[in-house]
Order: structure tokens, then sequence, then C-alpha cells
DNA sequence: GTATGCATTAATGTATGCATTGATGGAGGC
DNA sequence: GCCTCCATCAATGCATACATTAATGCATAC
């Protein structure tokens, strides 16, 4: 089970994710299987595999470059993320045995987080309540997807954490969409959801171009 | 450009989705290998490839296992389809210069492929304008992520499209999506276009269920 | 007849070697 | 001084060898 792709994956991918390996990097086969301490064989095939979470490119001649987005690149995943989750918003609202519990939990979190100005900790039952919304809605392509899209953009989220303004909607929008939910009302939730992922988009896109940061 | 990884991807791909490596058939890598008339090395590759892909499975001593998916399996991808298609649609019908023609050239094939009885077209029609919708839409991302479950159903809907009723409300439910789009009326087009990918999904699962199709 | 344990063996995971290929820098021409 | 062309070489694509591992069948005990 611990086999050195794995490894390797698990290296590579949280080196992108948390910014040790940083956007725009350059790493060959050799260089990387050296630093890992393992032939080029398992690194390569954990290269193509970080490539085809989308978090990095593998080119023929130049390695394995790790993905870089612009401020349109986010704009395009937001709106992917926000096409899959405000369906299974919907979905949620519709389904009949369901446990909101989770959800509720995470709410609760981020309301606990932002009274104490945690903004780590706010992100984190942030992220617990969107993925708590997808795995609680019982679409498990669906839920990887979105898993895979907010990977993506995980870096950029950190980074700008504690550049945006107080997430002062959060709890607000969130509680939102946990009664249009309990009331079952699908195309509430959906519209609910829709709207303040959308606004995450712009808040994201607008602390972007402020800063100036080109490509994270 | 010709490598023998894209070559083995290539025919992984295509016979996967033609039915030549049918669901639940299972692969050796050295099998593959000999078939081919390659080495194990780059078969492996595409075998990891097709299986990023949605398309099969690979799993430690049982080789590549090609993907049969379950009426539930369908149900979920379809959710997943049409949650991307009808933001896409949405995004379309909101977006200001736009080009419109790719669509109503499929919808006229739609019509054309109808009225000769020619089924085949208008399977080919049909898929021209969902991917003509996402092209269209202008997000990269979201029309990547539709083609790759756009895939995974592939063989599905070939295997029933002689079995399933004759798609009269086909030309009716597209019309009704350009019309949605022409107005500028994202929320109409969404919803156009989520209840028709929903009928489609309903009437997908009740030819497998009626025909007693276990698994594709 | 059934279950247990072991030996056999096929399949994979990893390492390594080799040929190919395209990026890079420098020499030479303009 | 700048551009072009070519040689060099690093990086990769693929093949192959080897070690590891778990599935399989068989012998044996009950």
């Amino acid at each position: 089970m611990a086999g050195q792709t794995d490894q390797a994956l698990a290296t590579l991918r949280q080196g992108i994710l948390t910014g040790t390996f940083p956007p725009g990097a350059r790493y060959t086969e050799t260089e990387l299987a050296t630093l890992l301490g393992m032939s080029r064989t398992p690194v390569r095939e954990a290269m193509q595999a970080v490539a085809a979470a989308g978090l990095a490119s593998v080119t023929p001649r130049r390695g394995m470059t790790v993905s870089a987005l612009s401020a349109e690149d986010m704009a395009e995943i937001y709106e992917v993320l926000t096409a899959l989750e405000s369906a299974a918003a919907a979905r949620l609202a519709a389904l009949d045995p369901r446990d909101l519990a989770p959800l509720e939990a995470a709410l609760a979190a981020m309301e606990h987080a932002l009274s104490m100005g945690d903004r780590d900790a706010w992100a984190e039952a942030d992220a617990a309540f969107h993925r708590s919304l997808m795995e609680q809605a019982g679409n498990t392509r669906m839920a990887e997807a979105a898993a895979r899209y907010t990977d993506q953009v995980h870096r950029a989220r950190m980074l700008t954490l504690h550049l945006r303004p107080e997430p002062v909607h959060s709890v607000r929008d969130h509680a939102e969409l946990l009664t249009a939910i309990r009331s079952n009302d699908p195309e509430r939730a959906h519209a609910v959801h829709s709207a303040h992922r959308q606004r995450a988009s712009e808040m994201l896109q607008d602390v972007i171009r402020r800063h100036h940061l080109p490509r994270l």
C-alpha cells in the first residue's frame, strides 16, 4: 500500500497544494526522482496523475509545470464548481431521508470561527460545509468532480484568505441555503447557492486584481 | 507525436467506446502489450490514462477492468452532465457576442435525420448540438468536463439508440433551448435544458430496465 | 465433503539502460 | 552587433530485467 508511486503522488499533491512547489515552477523527472529518493518510473506516474488532476501539466522536454492560474482561469473553475455544487444543493433539497447534521455543524463552526476572528478556522469550516454538501447529496461522481476543482483553487483561496474582506455574508449565505434545503425547495437552494458562489468568485477576482497577483 | 503511449491510448479509448473491449472485460498489462505490439511501459501509462478518464479501473492484480455501468451509475453521470450543460446553456444565454450557427446547423441536421428515420444520423447531430453548446459557452474546463462524462455514457447511448422510443421531442426541446438563448434568458435556458436532460436520463434508465440490461 | 495451509506462478511495481529528440549555446556569416 | 545554423547534451520515451506479492490450485487434515 505504501507504494513508491503513492508516496510520490502524495508528496507532489501536497507540495502543490501548499505552495512548496510553487505555481509555474518546473521539475524534470530526474530531478524529482533524486529529490524523492526513488527511480524515475514511479515519479513519472505520479507526475501524470497530478497532471490528470489538473494541478500541473507535463510537456515533453519541459518536465512538470505546476499550474499557474490567471483570474480568468479562476473564473472558469469557479463557474464549474458553481454548476456542480448548485446542482448538488438542489438535489439535497429534493432528497427525502437526508442528514443535515454535518452541514449544521460546519455552519456552527464557521460562526464560531468568525466571532473569534480566526480566518484559518473559518476557511476550514467553510471547506467542510461545501464538502459535506457534496457528500450528502449522494452523487459520488459529482462529489469527486467538485473535489477536483476545489483542489485546483485551493492555493489561491489560501493565499487570498488574509487579503480578502471579512467573510461577513458567509454565515447568512450558508444559513439561507440550509433553510431552502430544509423547506424542500430545490429551485431556491439552487438559486441561493449559485448566487453565493458567484459572489465568492467575484470577490476572489477582485482581490487578485487589486493586489496585482498575476498567476497563482 | 505518434508515440507508443498515444497509440495505445487511442486504441484503448476507441475500443472501449465502441465496445471492442466490452464492459466488465479485464486485461492485464502483458496481454495488452502483446496485443498492441509494444512493451508494458506505454501500455501501462495508457491504462492509467483511460482509468483517469473514468472509462476503466485499474486494480493491482486484476489488470484493467472496462467500466460496466448500472442504471444508477448512468443516473449519476447524467446528473453531472445536466448540471454542467445547463450551466453552459445559461452562460451562453447571458453571453453577448456569440455564435449560434453551429447549434442551428446541428438542430437542422437533427430534424432532417428524423424525417429520414435515420437514428444514427440523429444521434450524431444530437451529439454535435450538445458539443457545440459546450464549446460556444466559452468555458474550456466546463466543456472538457462535459466531454469526459459524455464519453462515459457513449456506449450506453449507442446501444440503446435503436431500443429507445423515437426521439420525437428532441427537436422541440432543442429548439426551445435555442429560443431561450436567443431571448437572453439564462434562467429559462437553464430550466429548459435541465428538464431536457432529465427526460433523457429517465428514458435511458427506462430502456435499460425494460430490456434488463444490467450493466453497460 | 470441507476447510486449512502451502507451494506455485502470474502479474505488477520499480529500477535501469539505451536510443531518440529537441532545447540551448556558441561559432560564423551578414 | 545581430541573426542563423549546427553541435552538444540533457530529458524523455520505451524496452527490459528483477524483486515482490497476492491469487490459485492442490495436498492434507478433519
